[in-house]
RNA sequence: GGCGCGGUAGCCAAGUGGUAAGGCAGAGGUCUGCAAAACCUUUAUUCGCGGGUUCGAUUCCCGCCCGCGCCUCCA
């Protein structure tokens, strides 16, 4: 089967492949570094990390580039309060950024942008979009005039010109011609950061950063660019109309937009009180791993409702693998290969790569694997898994833990040591031999307390992390 | 009003024109010094409601109800 992702262009499933057959260019709207990243931001990220890893698993190379706004209303106003520049302000929070998404074990994309590195580039770009007639100049600012560009909507599904003049529509905008033009380059306010510019003094809009800089890595045709649905309208939107104006060219083949997490069924924001941010959650005892697993259970086009229980059931459902793959390496078998345990492996990993394929249904995929685990559990109480089994088995974890990642447990830089664990577990053997079960419940006690779990099997002690 | 997403067991959730994956919780069991831990079994005659098409619909069509998002900054 091939790879099929919901264009939401043409609002259809589409075979893809890269443009050059060989590397994906790939651009995602990444983070106002105004704060640290919600668990709303993380859904959105961690989406676009298994579209990654996904990709990469397919054989295809990648080239992605993520931009950091690190110039914004929000930024100019809050670092002002501060008393701090733009650039000390947000520097805290771009390095918080890559803190907290490698706890939930996104990677790095190729290319990582921040919108201030490039202002010279948004220029250029505006200028083109001059040359060809798109804009026009009103109180000092440079406006996008979306009437000149015919295909506007073409991304949202909107045909503005039918569309009611509705309540929300700025109505008081009177240096535009149109209320849905847009900004390109903001003239100067007094007291506020600014850049000198063939344009004049002043700063970039929002949208004209994304255009600029993923042309400028990725080329004037992308093969995907991703973001949460809010940004459909008028963030990409305007993408497009700024890119495909000056270039002439398709902005990206593939529009990929993750849908909303919700916090018990409403809208997660401050004035709620039910606003998470990654470390709030950590504070609280939960591990990255049950966020990872929790945001990944979902497909990404399906609104995602958290819940703290549903967080919990995460972090269960990770310890039944975990606990699969503890028994896998520590368990003695006979010896030999049983032919449908491997047909059984072969099955969950067609399975399991299909519904991938089909759309990144997470879901799915990890119905495959479950139902594996649950079916090699039962052969090994019968004997029916063989030592020449474990292959396959640790085969088809390796597979999902590429693209899942969260068998691996996150460990605290102050734990007990694997040699100190051994060491107690072989005296409460010891102790348990004696019948001093004083002893070796208290070595068991013990462990508990550091987070360590004991479990005598029919080969002997084992132990894991909790 | 326009555009879009969704309503499947207590909760999360996949799915197909031919009779409902998986996870969590619950119940039962195996193992065990008691435990812990682990593992196994089990839990929807039914897929928001009403029509229609069909030999047959949760899956297709029409209508309706409900939830959510975007249309303004927002992942």
């Amino acid at each position: 089967m091939s790879l099929r992702f919901h264009n939401t262009l043409t609002l259809r499933m589409e075979e893809f492949a890269p443009q050059d057959g060989k590397t994906v260019r790939m651009y995602t709207c990444g983070p106002t570094v105004w704060n640290y990243v919600h668990i709303g931001n993380l859904r959105t990220f961690a989406s676009q990390d298994i579209l990654r890893r996904w990709l990469r698993y397919r054989g295809w190379e990648l080239r992605h580039a993520m931009n950091l706004t690190d110039v914004d209303d929000r930024i100019i106003q809050q670092a002002a309060e501060a008393g701090q520049t733009i650039y000390d302000y947000t520097a805290g929070y771009a390095a918080a950024f890559f803190e907290d998404t490698a706890k939930v074990r996104l990677e790095k994309p190729e290319i990582v942008c921040k919108a201030t590195d490039h202002i010279g580039d948004m220029v250029d770009v505006i200028q083109q979009l001059e040359k060809n007639g798109c804009t026009y100049v009103s109180e000092g600012s440079v406006y996008f005039r979306i009437t000149g560009f015919p295909e506007y909507g073409k991304l949202s599904h909107t045909r503005f010109e039918g569309n009611k003049a509705g309540a929300r529509v700025d109505t008081d905008k009177y240096d535009k011609e149109n209320a849905r033009d847009f900004v390109l380059w903001k003239a100067r306010k007094e007291g506020e950061h600014f850049w000198d510019s063939q344009l004049g003094a002043g700063r970039p809009g929002w949208h004209i950063e994304c255009s600029a800089m993923a042309m400028k890595y990725l080329g004037e045709t992308l093969d995907i660019h991703a973001g949460g649905v809010d940004l459909v309208f008028p963030h990409h939107e305007n993408e497009i109309a700024q890119a495909e104006a000056a270039s002439g060219k398709p902005f990206a083949r593939f529009w990929l937009h993750t849908e909303h997490l919700m916090v018990e069924g409403q809208t997660m924001s401050k004035s709620l009180g039910n606003f998470y941010t990654l470390r709030d959650l950590l504070e609280k005892g939960h591990s990255p791993e049950s966020l990872r697993y929790l945001l990944l259970s979902v497909p990404y086009r399906k609104q995602l409702n958290f819940t703290f229980d549903g967080l919990r059931s995460a972090a269960t459902a990770i310890d039944r693998l975990r606990n699969f793959e503890l028994r896998l390496h520590t368990a003695r078998f006979d010896e030999g290969v049983d032919a449908l345990m491997e047909e059984r492996a072969a099955k969950a990993i067609s399975q399991f790569e299909a519904a991938l394929d089909d759309d990144l249904n997470t879901a799915e995929a990890l119905g495959a694997v479950f139902e594996y685990v649950r079916e090699v559990n039962t052969a090994m109480d019968a004997g029916g898994f063989r030592d020449g089994n474990r292959v396959g088995a640790g085969n088809l974890l390796a597979k999902f833990d590429a693209i899942f990642d969260v068998l691996r447990p996150t460990v605290a830089g102050n734990a007990i040591s694997d040699d100190e664990i051994e060491k107690l577990s072989a005296e409460r053997t010891q102790a348990k031999k004696a019948k001093n079960f004083a002893r070796s419940d208290e070595i068991r006690n013990l462990l508990l307390a550091q987070g360590v779990v004991l479990e005598d099997t029919k080969e002997g002690v084992r132990w894991k992390r909790k």
